[in-house]
DNA sequence: CTGTTAGCGCCTTCAA
DNA sequence: TTGAAGGCGCTAACAG
């Protein structure tokens, strides 16, 4: 690997003169400038990026700790962030944290040493140790939270409108002729959940529908446990529609609508956060409330970048909500009225 | 962000002694080495790889480009590497080159100035610049490619059998009495591509059907492109059976299916390559080839890891070669003998 | 066992 | 406009 001076050597001109033409600070003769481009071509000399960084204590890099890449969801946020971050000429790494506590800890103190200027972060599941974080911030790396916003933590996020997503999707529901409809949402412990929580509840008020408490099934964000869990409660109270809050739980619910025998929408109905399925193409077409995925990596990316460029100005949080879509597929049209689904 | 120095400072020992403790590779005293790891967690002291690398000349990191995340099919790829490089004290940077070769090669040469100590590499289907990758094998930067093989290219690399996965697929459709068997294909341009259509006239060969020029259908790897065609080819000559060799394609003929109104596997037998959709829940459930995404991850990164281990053994190029599994699922149940599927 | 020190490759004043 | 030189933070001899 040919270094700054071999390329000096090479063009007969200073160590200098090389790095001015590379990084374009002062400006070089054209006959030097010249001969400096081709020693770097014959040479196919490759920077050291280390090195700059170690000098420059740059390193144009950051850092997106996801808890699962093969969650859909996930690279399309990946590449929201990553387009922006080309966009300022920095490179994204994305790495996985498995919804585990330790190994996000970890991660994040590996992205620390790696020097990633700043990150962002789908905080894993599990009890999130809010003052790594906090440290990381006051030693001057922002963090950026997307997608899950962890409790008692007071830092910039960008997710959905949680609980404005749920209330249409549980309108809807109510608008097809729902009634008794059941909430399948994962662990209360993550604020989104209790937000979108809140979207169901304030959807069945302006309905005047009473809450049941029996209808609302916590899970755990693991598929084949929800499918269990929603066998079980469907023992007891059959609803007459289920609203799942994430993809992991809808896909539990479907499950336990097939081992049940039950048809969407013809027995129950159906709504789901999150494409379960990658086209319009399968039946049952599930009705999805859409996140913008790819914009909140951008937004988040943006922001983060801000912050990293204007390290001084210590600004109040900042919150980015962004709105959900419904799309509405075959699972939410009720027996009642077929003809009334508002399509978008 | 505190440095080994205010760390030796504040235990009361030299800098060595710190970075002592550190690697572990010079014994200290336990009372020094109390003082010191007290002193690192006081400060929340973390140590600069930047400078660690540029000192060692080791980044332990390795980077894998893949032509989009969004496909299910990578995620899961490097998932596979991401394990291997962690085994080894690794991390694994991934990056998207969008299918073009212009911004792989622009990836490559960042990947490099990175020192990534290893790649992995899908090449973009675009026109791939082979020299480039040559020189960084050259300069003792190991490649090792997965999934997509280029042509021309003497290296290391790890993919799906795709002759025989071809074949099985087709065989599969032979004996559920299909016979007028089309191949929607991606471009011949892609190595994989030409041995999945060896596949396939290995397996009519073999039950003495006759090859038809017009059942070979070539495309772009784009769906929609994929839909238009294929809803073209159906008007010539119709086939009483599709095989995919890819998902794009895949997605594309079901789409024209769907327009054609044609139902599967009563008007039509189906079989793809990679899973369409994330669960078995949906209908159509399509039989498939399902690659071992994984595996072909984990080998890859095994072999770089080996060749990063010992790079002065220029071995012959290692090629693995990994079996996919055949999926039977609904879409090729054939009307004519409904009772006989091999299940699996 | 512990401390000292010379670079790793680069950028950036500072002089010339 | 060009060249010379210090030092970023760390590791790995080496000396004590």
């Amino acid at each position: 690997m040919s270094t700054i001076k071999a390329v000096a050597d090479l063009a007969g001109v200073s160590v200098g003169t090389v790095s001015h033409v590379m990084t374009g600070s002062v400006p070089v003769s054209e006959p030097l400038r010249t001969r400096v481009l081709a020693a770097i071509r014959e040479l196919d000399y490759h920077p050291n990026h280390i090195a700059r960084s170690l000098k420059t204590s740059r390193t144009r890099t950051l850092g997106i700790i996801v808890p699962d890449l093969t969650i859909p969801f996930f690279p399309q946020v990946i590449r929201g962030a990553e387009t922006a971050a080309r966009e300022h000429g920095y490179t994204l790494i994305a790495v996985n944290s498995d919804d585990s506590g330790p190994r996000q800890k970890e991660l994040l103190s590996i992205l620390r040493s790696q020097r990633a200027e700043g990150i962002l972060l789908a905080v894993a599941a599990g009890p999130a140790p809010v003052g790594q974080i906090t440290r990381m911030v006051q030693a001057g790396i922002p963090v950026v939270c997307v997608d899950r916003i962890p409790d008692r933590l007071v830092a910039d996020s960008v997710s959905v409108q949680d609980s404005q997503a749920a209330q249409i999707a549980v309108e809807h529901l109510i608008e097809m002729g729902y009634r008794r409809i059941a909430l399948a949402m994962g662990p209360l412990a993550l604020k989104n959940e209790r937000r979108r929580l809140l979207g169901y509840r304030r959807a069945l008020r302006q309905a005047q529908i009473a809450l049941e408490r029996s209808l609302i099934w916590p899970g755990n964000l693991n598929t084949a446990d929800v499918a269990a869990s929603c066998l079980e409660c469907f023992q007891h109270r059959k609803p007459d529609a289920v609203f799942a809050t994430n993809a992991p739980t809808g896909l539990g619910v479907l499950r336990a609508f097939r081992d049940l025998k039950l048809r969407t929408p013809e027995d129950v109905g159906f709504v789901t956060f999150d494409e379960l399925s990658v086209d319009d193409l399968f039946s049952p077409a599930v009705t999805t409330v859409v996140q913008p995925a790819f914009d909140i990596g951008f937004r988040a990316a943006e922001i983060l970048l801000e912050r990293i460029a204007q390290p001084e100005l210590p600004r109040d949080p900042i919150s980015v909500r962004l709105p959900a879509s419904l799309r509405v597929r075959d699972t939410s049209r009720s027996r009642v009225e077929p003809c009334c689904a508002t399509q978008n």
